[in-house]
This record gives C-alpha cells, sequence and structure tokens, in this order.
DNA sequence: CTAAACCCTGGACTTTGGGCCAGAGTCAAG
DNA sequence: CTTGACTCTGGCCCAAAGTCCAGGGTTTAG
C-alpha cells in the first residue's frame, strides 16, 4: 500500500487536506496519478515533500522560496545550474543563520546578565540587532 | 537634531511610512509625541526598534512574537518575568537554528556532492528535513 | 505669501496562506 | 444496495501585514 489518500497524507504530514490542494494548485506539490474517479492517490515522496515543506515554513520561508529549495530537488541533470542555484540557496540560508544567531546569543546575554534580581537596566537584545545590513 | 519625522524614520529603518503607523497602531511601536500640530516626532531609539522589527521580521518572527521579543527590552523590573520569558525565546530561537542548519547541512552537501558534472541523484536536504518533529 | 512637499486620520484594498462550505460523485462495510 | 465516510470542484471567507487613497491641515523654500 505505497500510495495514499489526501486525507492520510494531510494527516500524516501535519497540514490539512486543503492545505495539500492549495499547495498543488501553487505548484509546489506536483500533481498526483487520479484514479478514474478522480481520487488523487499520492505516493509516498510527496510526504517527505509535504514535511519539509511544513519545517521550511516555519522557519520563515515563504512558499515561493520553498517552492526555489525544492527546485534544486527536482532538477535532475543540468548539473551546473542546479549547483549555481544551491550555492545562492545556501548563501541566503548562512545570512539567516548568522542574524539568527545574533538574536541567540542576545537573549543568552540577557539570561546571563539577569541572575534573577538586579536591574535589567540595558538589555542588551537591541543592541545585538542594531547593527548594519541596510 | 534627535527627532525625527515618520518620512525620515521610514526611509533611514528601510520601511514605510504605512507601516511606521501600523506598528504604532499594532503596539509594536510607542506612540511617539506630537508637535501642536500632530506630527509625529521620534526619538532615535525608534530607529533601533524599527531595525529590530524589520531583521526580526526577516527571520520568520510574526509581528506578535516580535511583539513578545521587545517586551524583554522594555520591562524594566520584575526581573523574575523577564527572564523566564527570554528562556523561552531562547530555546524557540534555538530550535530554529537547528533546522536551519539542517537545511545549510543539506545544501552545502548539495553543492559539495555535485561537482560539475554526474547525477544529482538523491538531493539531500529532503533527507535533511524528513526527520520527525510532529 | 504661495507652491511644493509633508503630515494627519479614516477607510478601502491587496497578498499570502490557507479554512470552510455546498452540491455532487465515490467507496467500503454490513 | 444502502449508509456513512471520503473525495471532487468551485467559490467565498479569514487573519496578518501591510499599501494606497481622499480630503484636509502644516511647513518650508523661494
Amino acid at each position: 500500500m505505497h500510495s495514499l489518500r489526501i486525507s492520510q497524507l494531510a494527516e500524516q504530514a501535519g497540514v490539512g487536506i486543503d492545505t495539500v490542494r492549495y499547495y498543488e494548485r501553487s505548484g509546489l506539490l506536483p500533481e498526483p496519478p487520479r484514479r478514474p474517479s478522480g481520487y488523487r492517490e499520492y505516493p509516498l515522496q510527496s510526504l517527505q515533500r509535504l514535511r519539509f515543506i511544513r519545517r521550511a515554513k516555519a522557519l520563515g520561508f515563504s512558499l515561493e522560496q520553498i517552492a526555489g529549495l525544492l527546485e534544486l530537488s527536482d532538477q535532475r541533470g543540468d548539473v551546473e545550474a542546479v549547483k549555481r542555484l544551491a550555492q545562492q540557496r545556501l548563501g541566503e540560508v548562512e545570512a539567516k543563520l548568522l542574524e539568527l544567531q545574533r538574536i541567540r546569543d542576545g537573549l543568552r546575554g540577557l539570561v546571563k546578565a539577569c541572575p534573577g534580581h538586579g536591574a535589567t537596566e540595558q538589555c542588551p537584545i537591541l543592541q545585538a540587532l542594531s547593527g548594519e545590513t541596510a
């Protein structure tokens, strides 16, 4: 039984049925084969893909950006182009990581500098993020 | 000249004027003093705050979550509560970091495993994210 | 003192990412 | 072969985060 109905797919991926159809409309999830009746029959791959989307979304990627990431795994061949794309995405992701690390450090500093009593005075998180990145 | 008109503030923070007013309505940006005419006069602090918001947003925080972060720097006193809040945010941020690192590693692997020829075959980024986190 | 450039409020509109029906067909168990 | 659970399409609705007027004051440069 390596094919799923839409409700099974949705449940196992932790999203709603409408979401699945919406992703299909948006081109994020490829149109699955249909039974003669019109019912969608999803391969297990779709589950991985859906889970990926859910996670990436939780990280603040827009569906459009996620489409960009997924494009990488869809491209077979044309290796040069894929590589360039991957490098570009990698750059974006690394930038995100840096910013997120700054926030984390700010928060850590706050937690540490604040031993349960005394003054919060100069909360470091504003500073931690006020550097330049236009 | 340590006070800014709304257009100057907006420009220097890299957001639109309407956005500034929207943040004020939403309680993210405190209401600034006004001239007798009603014009808003922003202190430089507002600039830092706006920039913080912009960055945090780029990382996928919602305005509501950002309000939560900013609350930390606004609270003076009640140190216990502040600390708990900060620790909670820190946990969230660290979880995000881990996921983002997985994506980065996946992309790195892709770039590396793909030296300009050969098959992309098994793009690692799907794998990198298909683990369990409900 | 006047024109250009700003600012005010209030409200309507937009995009993203779905949620929620209605009406009609399909499938599986008893 | 019927009943309940499931699916289909199409369309309308929603919240978040802005964006864009309109109509009317304000400031400032010439």
